[in-house]
DNA sequence: CCTTGTGTTCTCCG
DNA sequence: CCGGAGAACACAAG
């Protein structure tokens, strides 16, 4: 599940990879995964240098040369993976994974290089997409989603501006894009667990002491998550198709029946809340 | 009344 | 069933 840490690991990887190259052609297996027609889509494309890969949220930005922007989103399960010409043999059917072969069944669109290299567009649940946009409609775009971590936006007294006057519940708000961007459902929870407050507490029931760590805790668990590569669970890998190792920094998402390595009393619950799988601590978050 | 904010459910797919 | 996140919808308060 792509977050703001893997995506900004995707970008990374991929700045170091197709920066300046030239896409020679483009295969659109499903057209379902483009917000336009395959030939408004390719024409626009067709021809382009990546000038510059740019994130807002879970958002890839690719600066085109035309001046447009291609935005991709992951969404649950998509992939990027760059391979050089001599890399690629076709898989067919196993998982989207480099070692399996690429393109695979699950390869929908793929980009084709002047230097002979490929990007492949893998996505088993086709939630993701692609769109080419201008700047104008890039700047609306933009303009929806809220303050970041990582982002010089995300003060604390910006993070508590957002918080007032919020009855939802903490974990709700965190995973609202449009108001604290790149947040999904593995950091919220493990977020909510260093900050020692339930996922599920009423915004307006927070101290001042517990919202400062929820900022805080923001920061350090999505910039962590980078140093790490980002957490695969299920279908997450790099633009080189490797895993991220942040699965093993995790205390909440995914251990319900352990016993709780913070406080070593409680043992991890699983509910549902905000519509999602929510992991924590009935001992020491409050 | 209408507007705005918020919460809930549905949708896509394997 | 699960789920990122937008859409459609329902409801409440100003």
């Amino acid at each position: 599940m792509p977050e703001l840490p893997e995506v900004e690991t995707i970008c990374r990887d991929l700045r170091k990879k197709i920066i300046n190259k030239k896409i020679v052609s483009i295969s659109v297996k499903k057209k379902n995964l483009i917000k336009q027609s395959v030939t408004g889509f390719k024409k626009k494309l067709v021809g382009n240098k990546i000038i510059s890969i740019d994130r807002r949220g879970k958002l890839i930005i690719i600066n085109l040369s035309t001046g447009n922007y291609l935005l991709i989103h992951l969404k649950m399960t998509g992939q990027l993976i760059y391979q050089q010409k001599d890399n690629i043999i076709a898989g067919g059917h196993g998982l989207p994974r480099p070692e399996q072969g690429l393109p695979s069944r699950f390869s929908h669109i793929i980009f084709i290089f002047s230097d002979k290299s490929q990007l492949f567009f893998n996505d088993i649940r086709q939630f993701g997409y692609m769109q080419i946009v201008d700047k104008e409609e890039l700047d609306l775009v933009i303009d929806n989603y809220g303050i970041e971590p990582g982002l010089k936006n995300f003060t604390l007294d910006n993070f508590n501006n957002v918080l007032k006057n919020r009855k939802t519940s903490i974990k709700a708000l965190l995973l609202n894009q449009k108001v604290i961007a790149g947040i999904g459902n593995i950091y919220a929870d493990e977020i909510c667990h260093l900050s020692s407050v339930r996922p599920m507490r009423r915004i307006n029931t927070l101290t001042n002491d517990e919202k400062k760590k929820l900022w805080k805790y923001s920061t350090t668990v999505i910039n962590n998550a980078i140093k790490k590569r980002g957490t695969t669970f299920s279908d997450y890998v790099d633009a080189d198709g490797h895993s991220g190792s942040y699965v093993g920094h995790l205390k909440v998402f995914g251990k319900q029946g352990s016993h709780c390595t913070s406080c070593s009393k409680g043992v991890i619950k699983k509910i549902r809340h905000a519509g999602r799988g929510t992991h924590y601590c009935p001992n020491c978050q409050k």
